[in-house]
RNA sequence: GGGCGAAUAGCUCAGUUGGGAGAGCAUCGGCCUUACAAGCCGAGGGUCACAGGUUCGAACCCUGUUUCGCCCACCA
């Protein structure tokens, strides 16, 4: 039997973990890849082993969460892949940082030991993120966590970089890339974030080797100076049409390079004229490359100036830039300098200035994988939410770049390439004894590892088991909906629709769901390397995991970025705690009771009926919303309910039955509705609240499986009850209005007070006397008739539908207030009616809108004039009395 | 330079085919009414950024403006 007493709060901690723990247990998470359930799944957007649980993730995670809870309760197979990414720069940057503090460097230990020591990192520091996403409460099947540098994910990332390679998707090549000067590595361009600052630009002079005067560019780099090789002009700027092929002799060198005519020059910018460094910025590689010119590199991998750099080699490019524009100054070439603010790329891991540089580096040929990725979404077969997005998602594939894939790290996928001495190249999955040239077995193996990127693009089907023919594959792949921040829309999700179309033949997703980015209060993104990080332990330790969950999913609306207040979650707090107390209520009164499920229709009650018809339809609500990504609806839905619905008003309704006031047999029934509600509402939240709901939810049901188990609710339609509805309208508004006398008149709630009714149909009539006893319970009457003829004197009045109530106060009653308070209802229903009767006095209104919504204006309208007309009465017997 | 989004109550935000503006918190007044003071009852509070347009009717659709945010982009 029932007879447990609940604490008088919910306390979380304790509870949290044993449920947890108990869920890992029973294998509660885990998928069964050979049930014959219709499967759904989920992979995780894996987090970087070096992370610690951010708003981003919570947010991400909880989501996550919410539909796998709801769809497992919905009798899906699912299966939720969790692991986490090797994240190549950002690991070995945070042993990296070890080492230094050790005084020593990957340097000196050499890539075989720093290797083993990023290792040993991971398997101490690495598990931190997972365990902080069980304490959220993620229902992950953790028998299945992968990990990106995990043996079969390696393997498939060969397999991949080998197959690219063979279909001529990976070459190898001098380009110009982004360079970190600071991790020593080549970075994608997606890896280079651009910042607005403040620079200089700086007129030099070039004069003409005939002597005939000169040539003044502007640059904001003068320390590239050094590797011009030529001065552009645009071909159609008259002022120097007559300068094109002469030559022009380079400051500080003495060195001739050409005048060359190209279209890329802007003639309003700067002096016109554009100094080209083709080894140290994009757009100067390119003219380069059309018009033939030397690729002269003066920098090296550290940003400093190289043997190229004639006085200035060694020399840091800051340092160098000074003493340049010094040297310039003194030999006479300088002209001026302007302020000028331009955008600056720097390193995502470490911020420091990108350096363009040349260099061999591996890149993949994307436009045609990207085709078809297009095309997914073009036909539906991916659906991206909100559907914005997929503009984003087209724009950015259409200019889709090639993608350098080469990192010079040693943290990440070695590359599978060997050379041979013989100059042969042999890219394989496996290490090859011996060249297939020459077959010398002295081979050496590419030293780079692949962009961290290029593992997570396989990763809904590596994780997996591909290449293999798994099982998993077979049922899980596509899987059902991936979860995501647009944060890594480019980075992530378009790779991995083109990675899947390419090696599986099949998209990796049904539907992407973007969630917005939670940001700290000026609307930045939070991040460690900003420090505006709000940490959601912290939050989770003082208000609990379920009250988390439940704001960042009351947040989670479409197409906005999330400011987190902690206001919200104090209020879902709170909310979690109603529900605890709710259930503690409950249970209090349902000793001796056995659960036989709800008692037939004939034996429900108006205030039963009523919160069937409600719950059943908030389940359609919650159901429809949830498959629609309507997260804070579904969770404002659920809150409104809960909250002020069953608790506001069933659970006072039905109080005098369970204090044995009504009978056994209307006890009975009304014990059974409310075990029915709190179990089906346990339920209906426990993809929002999962701990709480299955504490509570193994009290209530006695030696019955975990909530996991149980069905997600559905609609019984047979409980829709719109007459019952109306009815407790009626009811509630009378209660009401009787209150709000009190509340205006200063009666104390708690007091009780006479009421009378007059006027009113029939059948509003019947449905008062037939439930009076709420009505008295709820109001708090002293007694109770329906009157005719004269209104009573020294009341004070509500209306109510067409129902004058009036509550006497006779002595007690202040006449000046009760005067100020109906001239006051009076001026609202007159600002109604002023709308309706301008609406209604419009022709075109008449003619033009629906008929229904002429009928319903009509009505209404009519309403607010009877209430007016009763309201007006009543204030003048009160004037009279005074 | 291109694109996207936002502007609604003091604060944080909802508002899904256009049909009399909502929630939470905060504020004010009244309550220890035997689940909950993390609570209960009542109340006040908005020119829906601005200007036009479409429409019988606009927070919502169209155009423009302002402010803010984000993404992309090679202006030296």
């Amino acid at each position: 039997m029932l007879k447990k007493e609940l604490a008088k709060s919910y306390a979380p901690e304790e509870i949290e973990e044993r449920w947890y723990k108990e869920w890992i247990e029973s294998g509660a998470f885990r998928a069964d890849e050979n049930s014959d359930k219709p499967p759904y799944s989920i992979v995780i957007p894996p987090p970087n082993v070096t992370g610690s649980l951010h708003m981003g993730h919570a947010l991400n995670n909880t989501l996550q969460d919410i539909m796998a809870r709801y769809k497992r309760m919905q009798g899906y197979n699912v299966l939720w892949v969790p692991g986490t990414d090797h994240a190549g720069i950002a690991t070995q940057n945070v042993v990296e940082k070890q080492l230094a503090e050790n005084k020593t460097a990957r340097e000196e230990l050499g890539r075989e030991l720093f290797v083993k020591r990023v290792w040993e990192w991971k398997e101490e520091s690495g598990g931190v993120i997972v365990n902080q996403l069980k304490k959220l409460g993620a229902s992950c099947d953790w028998s299945r966590e992968r990990f990106t540098m995990d043996e079969g994910l390696s393997k498939a990332v060969r397999q991949v970089f080998v197959k690219l390679y063979d279909d001529g998707l990976i070459y190898k090549g001098d380009y110009i890339i982004n360079w970190c000067p600071r991790c020593k590595t080549a970075l994608s361009d997606l890896e280079v974030e651009h910042q607005d600052e403040k620079g200089h630009l700086y007129h030099i002079k070039y004069p003409f080797a005939d002597g005939s005067g000169e040539l003044t560019v502007a640059t904001t780099r003068p320390e590239t100076l050094l590797g011009d090789t030529a001065v552009a002009v645009n071909p159609e700027d008259e002022r120097f049409a007559k300068a094109i092929g002469k030559e022009v002799l380079l400051p500080l060198s003495g060195r001739k390079i050409p005048v060359i005519a190209d279209a890329h020059v802007d003639i309003k910018f700067g002096t016109g004229s554009l100094k080209i460094t083709p080894a140290h910025d994009f757009n100067d590689f390119e003219i380069g490359q059309r018009h033939k010119l030397e690729v002269l590199s003066v920098m090296d991998k550290d940003g400093r100036l190289n043997e190229n750099g004639g006085d200035y080699a060694g020399m840091d490019r800051y340092e160098c830039r000074k003493r340049i524009v010094a040297d310039l100054t003194e030999g006479g070439f300088l002209v001026k300098i302007e302020d000028h603010d331009h955008s600056v790329g720097h390193c995502y891991r470490c911020s420091t200035s990108i350096e363009p540089m040349i260099s061999k580096q591996w890149f993949v040929r994307v436009k045609s994988l990207a085709g078809p990725a297009m095309e997914a979404v073009r036909s539906g077969k991916t659906k991206i939410i909100p559907s914005q997005w997929e503009k984003t998602y087209f724009e950015w594939m259409e200019n889709i770049k090639d993608w350098c894939i080469s990192r010079q790290i040693w943290w990440g996928h070695q590359i599978p390439a060997w050379y041979c001495d013989c100059g042969e190249l042999i890219v394989a999955i496996d290490e090859p004894g011996a060249c297939r040239s020459c077959g010398s077995s002295d081979l050496s193996r590419d030293e780079d590892v692949l962009d961290t990127w290029f593992s997570s693009a396989l990763w809904p089907f590596s994780t997996m088991g591909w290449p293999d023919e798994t099982k998993e594959l077979e049922k899980f792949y596509p899987t059902s909906l991936l979860v995501t921040g647009f944060d890594i829309l480019f980075f992530w999700v378009a790779r991995m629709m083109m990675m899947g179309l390419k090696f599986m033949g099949e998209v990796p997703f049904r539907e992407v769901y973007i969630h917005a980015l939670v940001r700290d209060s000026q609307g930045q993104k939070m991040s460690k390397s900003r420090g505006n990080v709000i940490d959601p332990l912290v939050i989770i330790d003082e208000y609990g995991t379920d009250a988390f969950r439940f704001t960042l999913a009351a947040f989670a609306a479409q197409g906005r970025d999330i400011r987190l207040s902690e206001d919200r979650i104090e209020g879902y707090r709170n909310f979690v705690n109603k529900i605890w107390n709710a259930s503690r209520f409950a249970l209090m009164n349902l000793e001796g009771y056995s659960d036989d499920g709800l008692p037939v229709k004939a034996e429900l009650d108006i205030a039963d009926r009523w919160i069937l018809s409600r719950f059943n339809s908030v389940v359609a609500d919650v159901t429809s919303q949830l498959d629609s990504y309507r997260f804070n609806d579904a969770a404002a839905s659920i809150y409104r309910f809960v909250w002020h619905e069953f608790c506001d008003w069933y659970i006072e309704m039905i109080k005098p039955a369970l204090y044995d006031k009504e009978g056994p047999g209307r006890k009975k029934a009304v014990q059974a509705v409310l075990t029915h509600l709190l179990k089906s509402t346990y339920r209906l939240l426990h993809p929002f609240m999962p701990f709480v709901t299955e504490e509570l939810h193994g009290y209530i049901t006695v030696g019955a499986e975990g909530i996991m188990k149980c069905e997600f609710p559905k609609v019984d339609k047979t409980f829709l009850d719109k007459e019952a509805e109306g009815k407790m309208e009626l009811l509630m508004g009378v209660i009401k209005g009787v209150r709000n006398i009190k509340g205006e008149m200063g009666v104390p709630p708690s007091a009780e007070v006479e009421m009378q009714i007059r006027g009113g149909s029939k059948s509003a009539l019947s449905t008062i006397s037939e439930n009076i006893r709420y009505i008295k319970a709820l109001a708090r009457l002293s007694s109770f008739s329906f009157i005719d003829g004269a209104a009573p004197e020294g009341a004070a009045m509500a209306v109510v539908e067409d129902m004058e109530v009036y509550v006497p106060l006779k002595g007690t009653v202040d006449l000046d207030e009760e005067e100020r308070r109906l001239k006051k209802e009076i001026a609202k229903v007159e600002k109604d009616m002023e709308l309706l009767n301008r609406k209604l006095s419009n022709q075109d209104f008449l003619e033009r809108a629906p008929a229904d919504v002429v009928e319903k204006n009509r009505e209404k309208l009519d309403e607010f004039s009877s209430a007016k007309s009763k309201l007006e009465a009543s204030l003048e017997r009160i004037t009279c009395l005074k």
